[in-house]
This record gives C-alpha cells, sequence and structure tokens, in this order.
DNA sequence: AATCGTTCCTGATAGC
DNA sequence: TGCTATCAGGAACGAT
C-alpha cells in the first residue's frame, strides 16, 4: 500500500480524544464543584472562550450536565457554560498557586482558593457562555442523536442502521445519529460483536445488531467504570489517567494478536480515521 | 436528506 | 543536531 513517498516503519503517535467515558468522568469529578463561587476569570485567548465569560463572574455552580462529549455547567442567575473537548481539550483542578498546565486558554478562580482551568495545545475545544434556557437550542445539541445508557434504545438502532448505506464504523461515529461514540469505543464496540467495520449498516443480520448494541452500552459503561482510556493525553480533572485502555481488545493494537483468535490486529482508514479490528473473527459474513 | 471531503491545530516522529 | 513533511482526530462547513 503506498501512502506516501516516504515509509512509515514506527507505528504512529495516537492521541486518545475524550469520548464519552472520558467526559463522564470529568463530569462526575465537577459535581464536586457544586456550590463553588467564581471569584474571577482570566482569559488568556478570546477565540477559545466564546461570549462573554466574565459574566460568571461572582454565579455559583449548580449543576453539571453532559450531552454526548459536550460538558455544560449550570451556574446560579440562569448563565451556563458549554465546553467542548474535541481532541486535547483538558480541565483541570488546581490550587491558586499552581502552575497551570501548558496551553492554559482559561482560567476560573474559585472562591474556595482552587481554580478551574481549561487547556487545548490543539486549540480545537472551546468554552463557550450561554443563557441556561437557550442550552437546549445550541445546534449541537439540537442535532444529537440518542444517548447511550440513556434513550439509545434497540428499535431506535434498528431504524437508523437500516437507512443507511455507509459503513458501520463510520455511522458508529455521527453524533447525530449516537451521542459520544468515538474511534476508540466503536471500534471495541465492532470487536466484541465480531461485526466487520466496513460493513454496509443496512446489511447487518438482526442477530449482528443486538450483538452490537449490546456491546456498544457494555463498553460505555466499563468505560465509566474505569475512569475512561488514557491511552496517550486524556487525564481526568485531577490530572490522572483512566485505565480502560489496559482493556483495548483492538485499538492501536495493530499487528498485535487478536485475543480471541490470535490473527494480527489490522488497521485501516475509514472516513480519514483510523479503524482497528480483527480480520479473522470480524470478517465480512455471507449477505444475501 | 444523506453523505463525503476539507478544514482547523500542533506535538511527536522519521528521514535526511 | 537541526530542519521539515507527515499524521492524528471531533465536528463545522460546503459541496455533491
Amino acid at each position: 500500500m503506498i501512502r506516501s513517498a516516504r515509509q512509515y516503519t514506527r507505528d504512529i503517535f495516537i492521541f486518545n480524544m475524550p469520548e464519552l467515558p472520558e467526559v463522564e468522568t470529568i463530569r462526575l469529578q465537577l459535581e464536586s464543584l457544586i456550590g463553588e463561587q467564581i471569584g474571577n476569570v482570566t482569559v488568556h485567548r478570546y477565540d477559545i472562550a466564546r461570549g462573554d465569560i466574565e459574566t460568571i463572574v461572582g454565579k455559583s455552580i449548580i449543576g453539571v450536565r453532559r450531552f454526548g462529549k459536550l460538558i455544560v455547567i449550570d451556574f446560579s442567575s440562569e448563565v451556563s457554560v458549554a465546553i467542548h473537548l474535541k481532541m486535547t481539550g483538558r480541565l483541570s483542578v488546581l490550587m491558586r498557586e499552581a502552575i497551570a498546565p501548558k496551553h492554559t486558554h482559561v482560567e476560573l478562580l474559585l472562591r474556595s482558593n482552587r481554580r478551574l482551568t481549561f487547556s487545548d495545545a490543539r486549540r480545537f475545544g472551546y468554552i463557550q457562555v450561554i443563557a441556561t434556557d437557550e442550552v437546549d437550542n445550541l445546534p449541537f445539541i439540537q442535532n444529537l442523536g440518542k444517548e447511550p445508557l440513556k434513550d439509545f434504545t434497540l428499535p431506535y438502532f434498528q431504524t437508523i442502521l437500516k437507512k443507511s448505506s455507509r459503513p458501520i464504523k463510520t455511522l458508529l461515529l455521527d453524533q447525530t445519529r449516537i451521542a459520544g461514540l468515538g474511534n476508540i469505543y466503536a471500534s471495541e464496540a465492532l470487536w466484541i460483536a465480531r461485526v466487520n467495520p466496513i460493513t454496509p449498516a443496512k446489511q447487518l443480520l438482526a442477530k449482528e445488531i443486538r450483538a452490537l448494541f449490546k456491546a456498544i452500552n457494555s463498553v460505555l459503561r466499563e468505560g465509566i467504570q474505569r475512569g475512561g482510556a488514557s491511552d496517550n493525553t486524556y487525564r481526568d480533572l485531577r490530572g490522572e489517567k483512566g485505565s480502560y485502555q489496559h482493556f483495548f481488545k483492538v485499538y492501536n493494537r495493530k499487528g498485535k494478536p487478536c485475543s480471541r483468535c490470535g490473527a494480527p490486529i489490522a488497521m485501516i482508514r475509514q472516513a480519514g480515521r483510523s479503524t482497528f479490528f480483527c480480520p479473522k473473527c470480524q470478517a465480512l459474513g455471507m449477505r444475501e
């Protein structure tokens, strides 16, 4: 396979970005800040801090919600902040005098002498101030698909699969269909369900759909239980790693033996993303 | 309406 | 050692 004029002999460095379990881990930890009052706000980059973020000074945190991979912190006086970490965004709670992480773009000084910082090397993420009653109208939330572990049901899954000819892996990553799945958990769920990632969605067999539905829910639940996956860059609110990376069956395991059948794990590219799977026990089966 | 390709960005890496 | 091209990916956006 010719990828470029250059041959890469070593595996490429792969970031792992926050997906539903990682964002949920952070959301749970942010709940410990409920009741905190914002003393001051420092913005280092206004393209990352959208809207008039100074309006939260003096307000108290009253709740933390999650919509797919989007975090919403609700403050008193009907003000909210929507935060998307995208690839390398990170939220950290530090003591007042602690050195902020590299690439810190926004700092919230809390009245308890702690700071909540938003840092992001890639700068794809954002922190956006919005009226609480406008949160549900955010385009991202308006277009978001069903939420796994909540209202994502088997009949809904069957319906969206039947309507799509896209490769199943690509469909799983579509946030307007299913909220919160990313590259890791989509690949892992497909391995568990023994479904080939390039299978057109509408061609999945009934038993494959049921297996995949169960696998999506189980990988996300286990991801949350393990505090997310820190294959590389992800850290939680306290700067600590999750442990789900130790349980990867396919993700970032190119060439390593499948734990089920021993065949080497393959890596392909789909819609510009890397997909890891076992070519033997996730072989494309017979379709009518 | 659904799907696809491009874009944003920079740390890590390999090759020279 | 230093320089440079390449690559990773969530989701917005434009094109088909």
